[in-house]
DNA sequence: GTGGGACGTTGAAATGTTTCAGTTCCGGTG
DNA sequence: CACCGGAACTGAAACATTTCAACGTCCCAC
């Protein structure tokens, strides 16, 4: 039971249990060849030698590593944590490890994360990019490793995706302002570099124009980054603005800046949502955990995760996999900060 | 460039430059030892074919992997998150990759996990577990593979660990609510079973019975998991106490459970910190961020991930390895859940 | 009694890398 | 001119596993 030395190997156990190494392979892949005494005698070596597979090993003959991975945009941000718990129970499902990465938004550590991924020859890359178009994603395109954009769209066919209809998204966000009855609305988000919240953006003027309302009273409020110190300086700018512009809402590109701002507005005595109504993006779950519990536009997470595993594992496996773009519509969850519970 | 059939090996990058394998091997691993003109040949032949080490080899070759692993009890809390953090930037600075796998608090999960990582041969393992006295946790040890306890005082000293004192944290939490004047508090957490709750509690009740104030003034109010919906659902049975018996501070034993007491006390009418004081445990950015910023007990998570990365680190390479039990020091962060700010 | 199929087991080859003892070559020293 | 030492490179072995053609044994059918 102890370790003398090194691990014990199949060569161990076949020795200890007096068959061929081939017999020992044999249990551990397909146990109904080897008749029931021998199997019996071989698991029984192995259980008193303390045998683990090598996997190593294993990988290096099979040319393939039973693993996925994911390399994620911002750990900090709960978003990609449920999209990861959806990817991982995909992956357990395929008997599969998934290595989870954090690029926290810098390219170059995204780099050196899918540089490690090739070395250990993955099954599939999931991937939410800093910026899809960065020349170390097509490398691994060419490369032949599967792999799957998430939360993130991408014209190029050459390869899949799952995403969330975004423009929709901030089509029913402002939707529901205007059916709050608002009439100067706040678009806080950015940078801009940023897909997502060019089209959140993109949602919101569809519909503002769509209702006829002036464009000058859709205002928008860009911020550096999506995170909750953001939201709380463009709640600052907001309150800066003279009060006959100052909008009497706010849709944010993200929960982490709706946060932020729902902070500043309490902070500076602003009752949400009387004063200022505040819609977020995502909802994670600290959204409906705040004190004002926070309306957003439902993302499913653990869906999008799961369909990205599943997408990446057909391309694995399947020689007639053709690229797909699988997307999926957003809903708006309605909750106090936009006035569901109205306080007299 | 493009794929053919199988990815290029040493042998093929050798076959283009025209030198042996073990050349190649030489430029990749001892490049001083190989003439310039030489490893420029090789240099070139390797980028003309997309040549990438193959991880498995190497790691059969080497008898262990480059990779660390940390297993984390409770994904869904930032605190871990930040925790493993630590643990990236230390397995960076070693250039080795890290495994992070997600128990949810499932003993199952946990022991399939570190199976994975045993047979991936991981060079040490780091993990929250779920039960510190579990069966598949001593195996570990007894394999021989580097693991440290991470957030987890563990009395067996056949092991590394690194953990915050827990009870301090209590004794200064309660202090602090003391200093501000509460004669009543609660102490809000659970299960017992997890050793962090019991020895919070612990710290609150010395420094209570120290101050002299009478036992059934500190007042427990156990819950079922340190999430936020089990924080808010202490706060309805805090409010349904009788207003004698009713506390004006709770100290809850982390943040997540602090900010559903705190969207309970806002929904219902309780105005924070006036009517109810709320001190969390951890920490985490979302406490800074909530609408009544949380007071809270600061562990210093990213130093507590690096310092588990030394240890773990120090017992695979260092022969003379003798175990440690790291111990940090938690520090109170006062904010207006306390009163910091206080509005007339 | 022989042919042949089924079943169980074997042994060798193959995977890609690293390491290390050897080999070659060349310039300098005695 | 023989010898030596070092620099540069080579080739084979080793790592642990899986696969597969081949082999032996037994039994049944003809």
């Amino acid at each position: 039971m102890t370790r003398n030395g090194r691990a014990p190997s199949v060569k161990d156990v076949a020795a200890a249990a007096g068959v061929s190494l081939g017999t020992v392979s044999n249990v551990l892949n397909r146990p109904a060849v080897v008749s029931a005494s021998t199997r019996e005698r071989v698991e029984r070596a192995m259980a008193e030698l303390g045998f683990v597979r090598n996997e190593s090993a294993r990988q290096l003959r099979a040319g393939t590593s039973r693993a996925l991975a994911y390399v994620m945009l911002d750990g900090g941000n709960p978003f990609f944590h449920d999209v990861a718990e959806g990817i991982e129970t995909a992956a357990e499902d395929a008997d599969l490890s998934l290595f989870v990465c954090n690029s926290s938004g810098r390219g170059d550590r995204e780099a050196k994360h899918l540089d490690r991924l090739v070395q250990q020859r993955v099954q599939g890359i999931l991937i939410t990019p800093v910026d899809p178009d960065a020349q170390h994603l097509t490398e691994i395109g060419q490369r032949g490793i599967p792999f799957v954009m998430v939360d993130r769209l991408s014209r190029a066919a050459d390869h899949c995706s799952v995403s969330v209809d975004d423009v929709l998204g901030g089509r029913i966000a402002v939707e529901h302002l205007i059916d709050r009855g608002h009439q100067r609305v706040a678009f806080v988000g950015g940078p801009s570099s940023i897909g997502q919240v060019r089209e959140r953006l993109q949602g919101a003027r569809e519909v503002w124009a769509e209702f006829g309302l002036p464009e000058e009273d859709l205002i928008n409020l860009p911020t550096e980054a999506l995170s909750v110190s953001e939201g709380r300086s463009a709640g600052e700018r907001l309150a800066g603005l003279p009060s006959r512009r100052r909008p009497t809402a706010a849709f944010c590109a993200n929960d982490l800046l709706a946060l932020g701002l729902l902070q500043h507005a309490v902070t500076a005595g602003l009752r949400v949502p009387d004063d200022l109504a505040i819609v977020g993006f995502d909802d994670i779950d600290f959204a409906a955990a705040a004190a004002v519990p926070l309306t957003s536009v439902r993302q499913p997470r653990q869906e999008l995760g799961r369909t990205a595993a599943r997408l990446v594992l057909d391309e694995a496996t399947n020689p007639d996999h053709v690229h797909e773009q699988a997307s999926f519509v957003p809903a708006l969850v309605a909750r106090a900060s936009t006035g569901l519970i109205r306080r007299p």
